[in-house]
RNA sequence: GCCCGGGUGGCCGAAUGGCAUAGGCGGGCGGUCUUAAAAACCGCUGCUCGCAAGAGCGUGCGGGUUCGAAUCCCGCCCCGGGCACCA
């Protein structure tokens, strides 16, 4: 091919930039009268901290390869960005060097503009906002108090998680194994006085309607398990000599006979008052207190021996009338349940090894299957349990179980969950502020919603000192209560970013309002998210956070009460290993898309990103990879710039050749592949794998004597289908070759005639092992693929003095020949 | 321990009951261009045996179902992720 063809991104991609920009092409309206269907393709937000990195780079080219095809598949597509600016990485910058965390917020975000224009997303950047800007954080701080004018914001002293580096409490869903999840830090327990809000009022429906949703399978499991329905019944147990009942939660009832001790938590308020004035009051207190102050990690550990002190009382099984020893022991938990549990060591392993340490009664009460060891957690028939009940089946039996302590008013059934409700306080300024005043005279009175934003004021010191640092802007804390006009102090804590990114996709629907939070037009006309993405660590976390407040907002009647679910599909994209390791710079092997797009452009690394391989797994970057990349890309440029220039531009000719017919099937069946990947599923490696397949019949070398026109047409449909990938190189060859602006046709339509072929290539299999490949006609009937099959030259010695014993015909693929 | 994924050429991967290895990378061999080399571009390339024609082998391991298994079933091994004293 000739040289003068250069294929040159870094004047292609800024050239149609511009026109993206000029034009405001990927922007769109809320106007209702747009009869095409619309679209919302979200990926999560960014957090602006330094530069994008390889992970932004790969899920923006994911979030803009089925943008760019429900555009060209006819829909209107809001796809639309911001960034989640708040946090404390920034603020942990901050206190390191004296900078404002705005600056250095701002300046982060203003690379990720300039990065993200490069990178030529099609992003409608009329919608853009940070959540640290008051015209956004002002709707944060409303939506806070709506929920807590309905009982959804409350205050509570607590037992909360307490992180000693980052100097402030964190939520449950931040603590990973015992240790704060940003600064790996072991987590200490503080009692506090914190801001909640009341997700577990939302379990049951969080819970139920993960079946409307298209979320990854494995997400949904992670959620069920991070809600932890249990269901079972409340129990009563009475102790005689207090006159106390201490009610038990229980998934098994129909092990109540196999009771033979009782547990409390070492927090539960009783302990003390119980063990007082008996012989163990003292080795009580000593146990109690090494609790307390245990590492909440070796706490957990499944696998320590079982500790635990006597505390000379005894309670009253409610079905027999038996008096069980009390105890205390670490591995009941105070925070499930009632912080108290009955114990049946025969069919529960944790109530079995403490039994075994302390050389407790152990009552089968449930038959095992022969050869079974106790503890035995199956079901079966029930044994030990007195006439009325032994030989009934356990499951049975529960509920029988469950009737009687209805009716004798010592039990109930019952539902527990394992969620907590969210602590959204943090000590810690850089955040939206909690708009509430507390009076002395009035308690907790919400800031008036005429007076939003609370505005973050500026401090010296952004150190916390175990309080908010906003606790120092004095002047800012001291005001008048809104209630009674009596001095009072503001709320100093700010509230946890996880706030902010639980509603952003709801502005973006109506990102200029200055009247409210959004119109609720405007989110009917977008919401929920049709195809939302990005990373699988947020799992838990982010995608239960929005999830409940698209539920409380829409209870609330703020949004339109169908819209339950934020987010009606996700895809979560796996990430970008490097020789098998995540990339960090104290491992010293990133890549920056920088550096990347700047050599090769960003059609190159986007396109490449996708083709690594399926976009949900983790894949091994490759250099060279890469540059494989840059040659297909190239390649493609160069045949259309030729092709453009040196083919004349006939339409393609009545009388089709031999080589007319192989390239147009090429080009149909590539239309085909493409456009499944795209609408099926996400496979983006496979539909540029098949782009890649059809230039390789259309180089000069490949396509013989095809018509110009043919070539024309293929050349044009490759740069069609590669278009969501490769965005400028395709603009730009498609421009070329027709014309036409690509963004502007619609996607491509396969023309069924040429999906089909008069003959193909019939497999000619003896005992299951192919032996011949002969053509033959798609029309053929059975016998005339057997006929064929019989005929075919290598078949011969195969056949030959064997006696058939069955024949196979797969019309259109293959004929199988069983001989003996 | 429990629950999900996953294991295919030298490497990334494609194929979800019917031609194993599409596409890409790398190495090798050959070619175009060049005085020559490099670069770029084009072609061939799973393994074993064979001069060749060809034959055999081949999807973590062992069994099974089937005319036919990477794909379905049973039992293992290994890797990754999630959960884990939640009564």
């Amino acid at each position: 091919m000739a040289a003068e063809y250069h294929y040159d991104p870094a004047e292609i991609e800024p050239r149609w930039q511009r026109v993206w920009a000029d034009e405001g092409t990927w922007e769109v309206t809320n106007d209702s009268d747009d009869p095409r269907e619309a679209s919302y393709v979200l990926v999560m937000l960014p957090y602006p901290s330094g530069e994008p990195h390889i992970g932004h780079l790969k899920v923006y080219s994911v979030g803009d390869a089925v943008a760019h095809f429900h555009r060209r598949t006819g829909r209107r597509v809001l796809n639309p960005m911001g960034y989640d600016a708040f946090g404390l990485p920034a603020e942990n910058h901050a206190i390191k060097t004296g900078q404002h965390p705005r600056d250095s917020t701002e300046a982060a975000i203003a690379e990720f503009q300039r990065q993200f224009r490069q990178w030529g997303l099609s992003i409608d950047w009329t919608r853009e906002f940070g959540t640290h800007e008051p015209r956004v954080y002002r709707w944060t701080q409303w939506i806070f108090l709506e929920l807590f004018k309905n009982g959804l914001a409350y205050q509570k002293q607590a037992a909360v998680n307490w992180d000693p580096v980052e100097e402030t409490v964190l939520a449950n869903e931040q603590v990973v194994d015992g240790r704060g999840e940003r600064s790996g830090a072991l987590v200490e327990v503080r009692q506090l006085t914190q801001w909640f809000f009341r997700i577990t009022d939302y379990a049951d429906r969080l819970l139920e309607d993960l079946d409307t949703i298209r979320w990854p399978e494995h997400v949904k499991t992670m959620q069920r398990n991070w809600i932890g329905r249990s269901t079972g019944a409340e129990v009563v147990f009475r102790c005689e000599d207090l006159g106390v009942d201490y009610p038990v939660f229980t998934t098994r009832p129909d092990t109540l006979f196999g009771a033979t001790f009782f547990v409390l938590a070492p927090e539960h308020p009783d302990v003390l008052r119980l063990a007082a004035g008996t012989e163990h009051e003292d080795a009580v207190r000593a146990y109690v207190n090494r609790a307390l102050t245990a590492d909440t990690q070796l706490r957990g550990d499944v696998d320590k021996e079982k500790t635990g002190v006597p505390l000379g009382r005894t309670v009253t099984n409610p079905v027999n009338g038996e008096q069980l020893p009390m105890y205390v022991a670490d591995y009941v938990l105070m925070e499930y349940g009632t912080g108290a549990i009955m114990a049946v060591p025969a069919h529960d392993e944790r109530d079995f090894a403490f039994a075994q340490a302390f050389d407790l009664e152990v009552r089968q009460v449930i038959e095992a299957p022969p050869d079974t060891e106790l503890p035995y957690a199956g079901d079966g028939p029930l044994m030990n349990c007195g006439p009325e009940l032994d030989g009934k089946h356990n499951r049975e039996a529960l509920e029988e179980i469950l009737r009687w302590l209805d009716r004798e008013g010592k039990g109930h059934a019952s539902v527990n969950y394992r969620l907590r409700d969210w602590l959204i306080s943090r000590q810690r300024y850089w955040g939206t502020p909690i708009p509430i005043i507390h009076c002395p005279a009035c308690g907790a009175v919400p800031v008036p919603v005429a007076d939003l934003p609370v505005v973050l004021p500026d401090v010296e010191d952004y150190k916390p000192r175990g309080r908010s640092p906003l606790a120092a802007a004095e002047d800012w804390v001291r005001v008048a209560c809104p209630q009674c006009g009596g001095p009072a102090e503001r709320e100093t804590d700010t509230m946890d970013t996880f706030v902010d990114s639980s509603w952003y996709f709801l502005r973006y629907c109506d990102a200029h309002n200055d009247e409210a939070a959004w119109d609720p037009a405007a989110v009917a006309m977008w919401m929920p998210v049709d195809q939302y993405i990005g990373g699988v660590e947020h799992a838990i976390l982010h995608l239960m956070y929005a999830r409940f407040f698209t539920k409380a907002l829409a209870d609330l009647g703020h949004l339109p009460p169908e819209i339950q679910e934020p987010f009606a599909a996700l895809f979560t994209q796996g990430m970008i290993l490097r020789d098998g390791d995540k990339m960090s710079k104290n491992k010293g092997n990133v890549v920056s898309p920088k550096t990347i797009v700047e050599r090769y452009g960003a059609d190159t690394a986007r396109a490449y990103i996708l083709f690594i391989g399926p976009p949900d797994q983790d894949a091994d970057w490759s250099d060279s990879g890469l540059e494989g990349m840059w040659r297909f890309l190239g390649r493609l440029w160069r045949n259309a710039a030729e092709a453009a220039a040196e083919l004349p531009d006939h339409p393609p000719p009545d009388e089709l050749g031999e080589d007319d017919e192989r390239l147009l099937r090429k080009a149909n069946w590539a239309i085909d592949k493409v456009t499944a990947d795209m609408s099926e599923r996400f496979n983006f490696n496979t539909a540029i794998a098949a782009v890649m397949e059809l230039l390789n019949e259309i180089t000069p070398a490949k396509r013989g004597d095809a018509a110009p026109g043919v070539v024309r047409f293929a050349l044009s449909t490759a740069a069609s289908l590669l278009f969501p990938f490769a965005p400028h190189t395709a603009t730009d060859a498609y421009h070329l070759l027709t014309g036409e602006r690509v963004w502007e046709q619609p996607w491509p339509d396969a023309d069924p005639a040429w999906l089909e072929s008069d003959t193909f290539e019939l497999v000619c299999q003896v005992n299951g092992k192919v032996r011949d490949r002969v053509v033959a006609p798609t029309s053929a009937s059975r016998e005339e693929l057997l006929a064929l099959c019989r005929a075919a030259p290598k078949l011969g010695s195969y056949l030959d003095g064997h006696e058939v014993v069955k024949e196979v015909v797969v019309p259109g693929k293959l004929v199988n020949i069983v001989v003996r």
